[in-house]
DNA sequence: ACAGCATCTGAAAACGGTTACAAAATAGAC
DNA sequence: GTCTATTTTGTAACCGTTTTCAGATGCTGT
């Protein structure tokens, strides 16, 4: 055996596995079957490799695994942007989950453009992702084909759309929309405005401007166009749709928000005019994030387990990457919270 | 030519790089080098492969490509955790820095543990990265050792350690942090208090409370024990910290924060125990997250480019890779900002 | 017309693993 | 002890690129 161990180490033995399986004196097969699926190896081999591994400091090449076995045991997910607690909570949780399967995220951004969304998709299924995650259901026409071409898995996440094709896990966002409007027109409110996120290539978005006008119509409440603002992602725009809205000879009386932040703009805006929340005017938020039970007046809104919403998006393609069956349209239910920020509207106004 | 195509598709071409090349009746050879290289390549062939390409949507094998050519065009990240708007912000800037280059970034969480981190770069050098950026100097043994072994440059970020022999990139914590409480000095405060970050496994905490503590000494003032806190990273900790420090029988009259989350914690519980921010209370932060311009009181801080600090240590590992010489202790400034949070303590208590 | 020199192209050997298949070893049955 | 069934191990062919090296081609100056 020190024979063949010293022939076999005289052979020109460069590195990888080879050196691993000279150095224990067994194939490369072996090394390989000792490492991906130990029980397929006898006891003795695999304690011998193991010794060899660690004497050496072996670290398996992913790349040439990958390109070997055609699995890269990697999802790819692709965001707007990295930038947003909501964001940044749900690829926290989706990681720590892959991690704990011994899966690996790849992440990119889009900034909100199709194009880069479309382009990044092609980056990682060049970097041989197992499947992807993406935002949404509004995507650029090359993407769904880009996938269906290559035989990507992927899910939608953050919505709800069961009528759909495509696999999705989220919250149906016009319900959960309707249900914040509902909540104020329930304390008395009938002048009630709506500031939404821009709703061009964001579903999100439009689904749940859609659920606050649901809302109003249903109980026969007009919605002045003056009184529907859109705004971008930061607080500075918020605060400017708010100070417009407020500013109005004839102003609504609550305000219904496209999300968190756009409703901590309206809150501070509010405040800064010397308006009293609720008294003067509620206002309703979208996602609960962890300021909103701490702000004072502390935040009424929709909360939507954004952890856990992700963490399914994975499980459902880890498992489909298993073979196993799954639920193709997943539905995460949301919840009203209510908190300091709605109240009745003043008599006056009512 | 017609005949040469013929011949060669009907040898079992099977996909990639060598259909490519049988379609527009090259050699593979070329086929690399018109995608890698395009000048080393005549326009005619150049045109009749990027025919060919797209005819067949091909998308180069990335892991075949980096087994090749060992090198990935890819970086690695391993920060705490992605659920804090620092982390998030560096994160996207060094993404957005490392596309426009052509590159791409690997990001895994270690959750502020030093042997999860070892794992994760273990991981990220299986995956075959060119280079790392790791957060702060306060690393596994074994980590070290990892990068040394295998020769994978790297860089510490946000923190200034001109006399360490690795490179870093950031901001100098300790005179940011002196800075910071010597702001509250100047305007009178004697009694000051710290509510720190956890200091074990986080240089970046410790530097501050070293500044802090510095600036106090220079002035001959005291720190009781029990006007410094460490907490946690959540806001609820804060929370409690300043209403244990708040509370005390003989208070200080300005609190000095490792961050902006902790600042926000003792202003929010500051407000709820009754107390007025600046008049009876000075609160300076650290960071200047955006939120700390909108609160209200406006928060002093420290303004930290964090954007700035993470994509010059994506500069230079790039250009480290690309051969070029570069700063290996580069100092990023930070600046005091005055805000609404800070004021003279009251004559009474001075 | 030809040597000398770039420039462009192709054949084939890596890169570091996995895995189908075959061979060897072991166990069990008679 | 022989034969078969089962488990364990090894051999070697891939996976899809890059890249070295050599051959082909075209140009220059004489």
């Amino acid at each position: 055996m020190g024979l063949i161990n010293a022939k076999a180490e005289n052979k020109s033995v460069k590195q990888g596995i080879r050196a691993v399986a000279a150095r224990a004196g067994v194939s490369t097969a072996s090394v390989s079957r000792a490492l991906n699926n130990p029980g397929a190896v006898s006891p003795s081999l695999r304690a011998r490799i193991e010794l060899a591994i660690d004497a050496l400091g072996y670290i398996p090449h992913a790349p040439a695994r990958i390109l070997s076995s055609r699995r890269s045991r990697t999802l790819g997910a692709i965001i707007p942007t990295i930038d947003n607690t909501m964001f940044a909570r749900g690829i926290a949780s989706l990681q720590q989950y892959l991690s704990s399967v011994g899966y690996m995220l790849f992440l990119t951004t889009s900034g909100y453009d199709l194009d880069v969304e479309l382009q990044q998709a092609r980056n990682l299924i060049s970097r041989g992702v197992d499947g992807l995650v993406l935002r949404g259901d509004c995507h650029h026409d090359g993407l769904r084909k880009l996938l269906a071409d290559n035989a990507v898995p992927f899910i939608n996440v953050g919505i709800y759309q069961p009528d759909r094709p495509y696999p999705c896990v989220g919250t149906d966002n016009e319900s959960a929309a309707h249900r914040a409007a509902a909540h104020v027109i329930e304390l008395g409110h009938r002048r009630i405005g709506i500031v939404s996120a821009l709703q061009r290539n964001n579903d999100r978005a439009s689904a749940r401007v859609a659920g606050f006008r649901r809302a109003l119509t249903e109980s026969g409440l007009e919605l002045p166009p003056q009184w529907h603002v859109e705004v971008p992602y930061t607080l500075d725009d918020a605060r400017e749709a708010a100070r417009y809205l407020l500013n109005l000879k004839d102003r609504p009386t609550a305000v219904v928000c496209g999300n968190d932040v756009i409703a901590y703009g309206v809150l501070l805006e509010a405040e800064r005019d010397g308006f009293s929340v609720p008294r003067d005017l509620s206002v309703v938020g979208f996602d609960d994030l962890d300021w909103s039970r701490h702000l004072r007046p502390s935040l009424t809104t929709i909360h939507v387990p954004t952890g856990e919403t992700w963490q399914r998006a994975g499980e459902y393609l880890v498992r489909s990457l298993a073979g196993e069956q799954n639920i193709m349209h997943r539905e995460i239910d949301f919840s009203l919270v209510v908190r300091e920020s709605t109240a009745a509207p003043p008599k006056s106004l009512k």
